[in-house]
DNA sequence: GCCGTTTTCGGCCCGACTGTTTTCAGTCG
């Protein structure tokens, strides 16, 4: 049997979703199967277990068919009614949604009555008479088409939070600086801090729309204007990245904030909240019969809904909802509780900076204490150090902290999980360290159960005090080895081993989606930014805002303590802490 | 295909923008 994942139940109902589309089904059924797969995505649990045991009762949104279908994927690893979908049409064909411009209709028209059935065969028609025949392609459609292969091939299509951040940052303080501009904002994806991004959602209130839009349009970045209207444009900068602008009033500005920073599934919520209170929501007003709440931020619309203002990060309809209406919402941990971190590096291994200017640029951040955690032998390419080389390093460290007054260097490893579980150096050296870092560098490809015992082997260990990005993602890189993140979080909360929140813009990891569920069985974290050179502190930020998201609180956070607090929690055995 | 404190049938979000359609369809978010 194949191996079912929760992506492979995700993307075959996305599929489905497409190829009815294809078809001309009904709308409603399409959307359906596309709310479905959404809800799978973001299942808090065993998704995949649940559905190859057919227990997957009372999960909203999934009804008998999409049970069944489920049923059937998880537990036989096929899906016959997909199959026979998926046979009604070249496999190629789904290539075309990639195409910005190109939906259901025309891409049905292309394949019915050209026989297009790729993006090279739609290429090469484009370039030729033939397409001018058919009905809803005229010259500027079909230039518009080639530009978007162009772009297909030149950009990618989505982009890591720390990858735009600063860009992002810079051109909303354009936006806010132009005098006609009274409040300003990004809302979307970047709002709610998801770790990739496929756009930037810029928001303005103004009292002149048009000029706002054409100032947008007019941006030294831009590579191409793909929409240009009175209240609303999208560029595509030079990166390749899209923006998109919407200009209001400022009485609809906290209505547009709260919509276009949703997500969708928060704003259905919402929205039908609010007709049982009689009132309609849309992204420019409340609507209704009776009174009609004063708002003037956006904080006003969720307390006109009976519940708290619900932080952005949080909108991904997880139990937010519910949470606020019950007065129950998490206090999210934030930047400045962050008193020192843990897992950086220095020369020694393949950082930039010594250990003096890391320090000097923790100090800066306003830390109290830096963990310091170089690579161990076993990664040479990382120039990891061995056995005399770390003694050394800890007594450095020692000598070094005779000179802070209210800082100190933390002394601690990023010692290698070798394949079997066991670690790069023994006990007896793990036992001079403050801490350790355990982390996982080479054979990635293990089977899942093999990888979930390397690492519980790593946790048993009273010496290992955190776990260092659980997965090895790269996100839009390299996919995360095998592992059952389950299993993991049990195992963490029993041995109180940390897990880390690895802030390097490339991994946040572990993802988001697990943290809550962890918190909730008393595992630990620690915000690490995984520096490789003084700047990379920075990273901080970026995983304090996946933090958020997945609902951590200061509590949860070890390196929210104090210099003091987190040295007597090290001090601490294992068990206790 | 899903759902139900107005419904087990009849609804299901809709506005902005573009292109080609002489009054609106398709796409996007």
């Amino acid at each position: 049997m194949a191996d079912v994942t929760r992506d492979t139940l995700v993307s075959t109902l996305e599929e489905i979703a497409l190829l009815l589309e294809l078809k001309g089904e009904n709308p409603f059924k399409t959307r359906a199967y596309r709310k479905g797969a959404d809800i799978v995505q973001n299942f808090d649990g065993d998704i995949v277990a649940r559905a190859a045991e057919g227990d997957l009762k009372g999960i909203k949104g999934i009804g008998d068919a999409l049970q069944q279908k489920l049923h059937e994927l998880a537990s036989t690893g096929t899906l016959q009614y997909y199959k026979n979908l998926k046979a009604e049409f070249p496999p190629t064909l789904f290539e075309l949604f990639e195409v910005q411009g190109l939906g259901p209709k025309k891409i049905k028209a292309l394949y019915d009555k050209l026989g297009i059935s790729s993006v090279a065969e739609l290429k090469e028609v484009c370039q030729g008479e033939e397409i001018s025949n058919l009905a809803g392609f005229g010259a500027k459609t079909v230039e518009k088409i080639l530009a978007a292969i162009e772009n297909r091939e030149k950009f990618a299509d989505r982009f890591r939070l720390g990858e735009v951040a600063p860009l992002a940052e810079t051109l909303l303080e354009r936006l806010r600086d132009h005098p006609k501009v009274s409040r300003s904002a990004i809302a979307g994806s970047y709002r709610r801090s998801k770790e990739t991004l496929h756009d930037l959602d810029f928001l303005v209130a103004t009292t002149e729309p048009a000029e706002l839009t054409k100032f947008f349009t007019q941006f030294t970045e831009v590579h191409e204007v793909i929409v240009h209207g009175e209240t609303k444009a999208s560029i595509r900068l030079e990166n390749g990245l899209q923006c998109d602008l919407r200009a209001v009033s400022n009485n609809h500005f906290p209505f547009a904030l709260q919509y276009f920073t949703g997500s969708k599934e928060h704003n259905v919520e919402l929205r039908s909240l609010a007709l049982k209170k009689g009132l309609s929501l849309n992204e420019y007003d409340f609507t209704g019969e009776g009174d009609i709440p004063k708002v003037n931020e956006e904080a006003d619309i969720y307390r006109a809904l009976g519940m708290d203002w619900v932080a952005p990060e949080l909108r991904e309809n997880r139990g937010e909802i519910e949470a606020a209406q019950q007065g129950e919402l998490p206090g999210l941990v934030e930047l400045s509780h962050l008193k020192g971190t843990f897992h950086n590096h220095t020369i020694a291994s393949d950082g930039k900076n010594t250990l003096e200017e890391m320090a000097g640029a923790a100090k800066d951040h306003g830390l109290q204490y830096l963990g310091i955690a170089d690579h161990s032998k076993s990664s040479f390419q990382a120039n990891g150090l061995d056995e005399d080389r770390l003694i050394e390093q800890i007594a450095t460290i020692r000598k070094l902290n005779e000179s802070f007054d209210e800082f100190a260097l933390i002394a601690g490893s990023e010692v290698d999980i070798l394949k079997d579980g066991s670690l790069d150096f023994n006990n007896d050296l793990l036992s001079q360290l403050d801490y350790c870092v355990a982390s996982v560098h080479n054979v990635f490809n293990l089977p899942e159960d093999e990888m979930t015992a390397r690492l519980i082997r790593a946790m048993e260990n009273e010496h290992v005090t955190m776990l260092g990005h659980l997965t090895g993602r790269l996100l839009l890189r390299r996919d995360p080895y095998a592992v059952n993140i389950e299993k993991i979080i049990d195992c963490a909360a029993e041995t109180r081993t940390v897990i880390e929140l690895n802030c390097n813009p490339w991994r946040l990891d572990m993802d988001w989606r697990w943290w809550h569920r962890a918190r909730d069985k008393g595992v630990l974290t620690s915000i690490n930014p995984d520096a490789h050179s003084t700047d990379q502190l920075q990273f901080l930020a970026y995983g304090t805002r996946l933090a958020r998201k997945g609902w951590l609180r200061r509590e949860d956070v070890v390196n929210c303590r104090s210099l003091a607090g987190i040295r007597e929690w090290l001090a601490l055995p294992k068990s206790k802490r």
